[in-house]
DNA sequence: CTGCGCATATTGTATGATTATATAGACGCA
DNA sequence: TGCGTCTATATAATCATACAATATGCGCAG
């Protein structure tokens, strides 16, 4: 994972912060203590601890104003979709449910994206997708495969040309990358759903936004099945 | 849209900066000065610089490395989907295609939103949803009815139990309200499409997720078809 | 020609002082 | 007694300065 810039200072308290803050060890409306309390508490100069509060700040998990100190804010202020924010649940949480969350998401948009993509892929865009798809096909272990897969994800992603798309999806599968691409792939059928990507590949290619919906669907929902190990065949 | 904290001097900073590097007056690969002398051109101390630097460090816009300087970094390092990194394109874009790009977003998660709130939808979290519904069928301005809608797009999706939907929604339309809420909404007819939100009201309360699914769809893209001027009555 | 180490520029961290701001409590007025 | 205003105060915000850590590139030796 490791989003953060954890090489500074600042970044570790940051991270520390954030992640009491995620975690629930800081719970909404907790007030911290000030600064100069804080700062000797951890250990850093108060210039340290000001730039990560900033960046925490910022990324809506505090509000500082002066006189009254510095609060947490309610959960409806963050910023979910950050990437720092949500690293920091990933660390923390019991991840059963927030996984499904994140599967949740990569189900609704990533079929809509390969639709998108069989209709606007262009020359380059596709001949990226092709390469990450031969990648796929020649991956002797689960390490290659894995980033493989990543690619041709997210190839498919940039030929929707739309960024926000592929934000989202970074965002999404840079959190869900830390459980099953290494976790439940470290098996000897990591290539199982290799078929599934010819197919996505196949409707792009003949600009079939309907095919490639459903391939991508299919995909995940195996995915899904996969992962919760409900797959009838668990090895080769 | 305002949602910086430019009450603060280093948020006039972040700001300042950030619009730049949006805007594309400041370009990936490009180095800015160093703290010092940007500190002075800025008319701010380095501390002030300092923290927003690490603001928009955090938001992907700009890497800062000892000795080497700080550069722009690649768009896709960019945290896309960011509140305020959202406005800056908004403050600083030719709107026509970045809207098009969010109004694609909506088109994707939000009918599979309605969906998922059919399924799920608590007692409670429905009162919220009717409570919207009725607030604009009583709007009796365009103002009023905004505000209302607002609240109906935000209930259907606090009803999936998923905040990454949440947030995600919370940021588009927030992006998209600055355009079309404030603008093109303001007509005579700004409820026609009242009857669309019944649709999707009426599905959720009969469970009924794929009538959700479908009601939302075809609303946002009536909506759509609004908003470029190809819907047939252009007043009541 | 190559690799190692040192000089140097820039960010990173620390400290202390001063300023702005929001809260609460005191004070005065009706 | 009740209300508003004013002031005292605690806290963050800003500034200035000094020092430390770090990466880069150049020079020097082998």
């Amino acid at each position: 994972m490791k989003v953060a810039n954890t090489r500074n200072l600042h970044g570790h308290v940051t991270q520390e912060l954030g992640v009491r803050i995620v975690s629930g060890a800081l719970r909404p409306g907790d007030a911290l203590p000030r600064e100069e309390v804080l700062a000797e508490q951890m250990a850093v100069s108060r210039t340290a601890l000001r730039e990560a509060m900033r960046v925490l700040s910022a990324k809506g998990l505090v509000q500082a104003r002066p006189k009254v100190g510095t609060r947490v804010r309610e959960e409806r202020y963050w910023q979910q979709l950050d990437a720092d924010v949500l690293a920091w649940r990933c660390a923390s949480m019991p991840t059963a449910d927030f996984v499904q969350k994140l599967v949740e998401m990569r189900e609704i948009f990533e079929p809509a994206g390969a639709a998108l993509a069989a209709r606007r892929c262009h020359a380059d865009q596709f001949e990226r997708i092709e390469q990450a798809y031969k990648a796929m096909e020649a991956a002797s272990n689960s390490d290659e495969w894995a980033i493989a897969d990543l690619a041709f994800h997210e190839s498919v992603l940039v030929a929707t040309h739309n960024e926000l798309m592929i934000s989202l999806f970074s965002v999404v599968e840079t959190a869900l990358g830390s459980y099953f691409l290494l976790s439940a792939r470290k098996r000897s059928d990591f290539n199982y759903s290799l078929p599934y990507h010819r197919k996505v590949f196949e409707a792009i290619r003949q600009r079939q936004p309907e095919a490639a919906r459903r391939a991508m669907q299919q995909m995940i929902l195996d995915s899904r099945a996969n992962m919760t190990g409900k797959r009838r065949r668990t090895s080769a």
